[in-house]
DNA sequence: TATATTATATCATATATATGAATTTTTTTT
DNA sequence: AAAAAAAATTCATATATATGATATAATATA
């Protein structure tokens, strides 16, 4: 269903303001796949029409939206939807630069493994599905200036990636992200990473060519779409002698709404 | 001198716009010391009268500066210069959790050491002072849950923090950043943190009582002012047995403006 | 056809104004 | 003196409107 001919239903007696009645609209249309990633969303005039609220209000509940990373204003030409594509992912997802570097580049990715499985009972939990569904695992290697210093293992359901296998899944081409939002129709909204430091096991050392029992960096992180559904399990082994995750942040930045 | 006593230049016929322009002007006071931390700042009406803009215009300099982390808005009561203190200090730079867990607990601090003296040629280099000037190394340990699991090597210029021992720095009621502020006039803006596994050290095992060569979490921060001046290095090195460094982030959130 | 011009569409900035909500202060009442 | 009521202060929401900036599309011109 197109989002104008959909019917709002915005409560002028409401106590939540109308502003927020109207971002929460649009956040769903997002989620209902009314509006698809990468979609020109309808001009600030016709929402006006769609909520019968001024178009100060609709600046508002758009401006919260694009704030929060789901819409993309561009002046002169209109306001899209985010998407997952290779623009994007450098600087959301992938943390790490060369010692001592600020910049971020662009890693080299090169496929491991790809097996179809059942769920251990942890992976399962995390994942929020039925113990002993059938989930994907996935190695990759990746790589910055023509070396390769991370192992990341991706599992993820296999019911919600119905027809994923290992040729689509190498002869993707863009991102992994973007694979999820075009093939399947999974838009990840939002990561959680937990960081540890271990020591290296036989696998990693031999996948990393380091000594067993090197100091790793291990990151667990958990991809989720709308309302907090995860979809994906992340786990990425670091050898960190040559770089380093990257976490910047300013004063309170992070806590706003 | 006080902010209702200044002379703004607002340049109506500049390419930049008048909001960013008062954002400016305002963001200067702060760094001018003429709005102190904690303090609370004109109201919008006076704000109008001020700067000669609609109070709208106003609003949107002022919003910008309260998403950016300096003014906190309270509806009733007015706006105020944010300020670090305990119940700040706890979400934004303190990013450990108890395994499993993701509430943040604020964490114990145990005093080590403080020491005054040359710094080295890197150390220096980082905090941007001449080779061989006079440096604070301090060291805490920091724990959760009755345990210790970090330690904390702080190294600031003694210049920046005329008349800081250990007595005053022990003495303190609040945060570390809080002292910065309101015994220093410093006021940290911005952090960021670069993270490696390494193992640890003849120095760390004993401090953390872990065997030598456990591998630990190395963390690398840099705690900036305004206009990104460097105030203060901060090592961290954590056994990451039993808890887990944190970093949450929605899509685009954290490149936003 | 290629280039310059003009028109159109869309978001950005700015003003003016009215009403509401939350907090504190003042006044009145008991 | 204590409690309740009223007033004042301050930010929040919402409307209406005008002009500017930017990108694209359509048209006219060389």
């Amino acid at each position: 269903m197109s989002i104008t001919d959909r019917k709002f239903e915005i409560d002028r007696d409401s106590k939540t303001p109308l502003w927020l009645q109207i971002r929460n609209e649009l956040f769903n249309s997002l989620y209902r796949d009314e509006l698809r990633p990468g979609q020109l969303i309808p001009n600030e005039k016709t929402l006006v029409e769609l909520f019968q609220v001024s178009i100060g209000t609709i600046r508002k509940a758009v401006g919260v939206l694009e704030k929060e990373g789901f819409l993309i204003r561009k002046q002169g030409l209109g306001t899209f939807v985010f998407q997952h594509d290779s623009n994007s992912f450098l600087f959301e997802y992938f943390h790490f630069a060369l010692n001592g570097t600020e910049k971020q580049e662009s890693p080299t990715v090169e496929f491991i493994s790809f097996e179809t499985k059942k769920a251990s009972k942890s992976e399962a939990e995390s994942l929020n599905i039925p113990a002993g569904s059938s989930i994907h695992k996935i190695y990759n290697k990746l790589g910055l200036n023509k070396k390769f210093y991370i192992i990341d293992k991706i599992i993820i359901s296999q019911d919600k990636f119905h027809g994923l296998n290992e040729e689509i899944f190498k002869n993707r081409a863009n991102t992994i992200y973007n694979l999820y939002q075009n093939k399947f129709n999974i838009f990840i909204t939002n990561c959680s990473e937990k960081l540890k430091a271990i020591s290296s096991n036989e696998k990693i050392s031999k996948l990393l060519d380091i000594d067993l029992g090197s100091p790793i960096l291990k990151i667990d992180r958990i991809g989720q779409t709308y309302h907090n559904e995860t979809i994906e399990i992340r786990t990425s082994y670091v050898h960190t002698s040559d770089i380093e995750y990257i976490h910047s942040q300013n004063s309170t930045f992070g806590e706003a709404l």
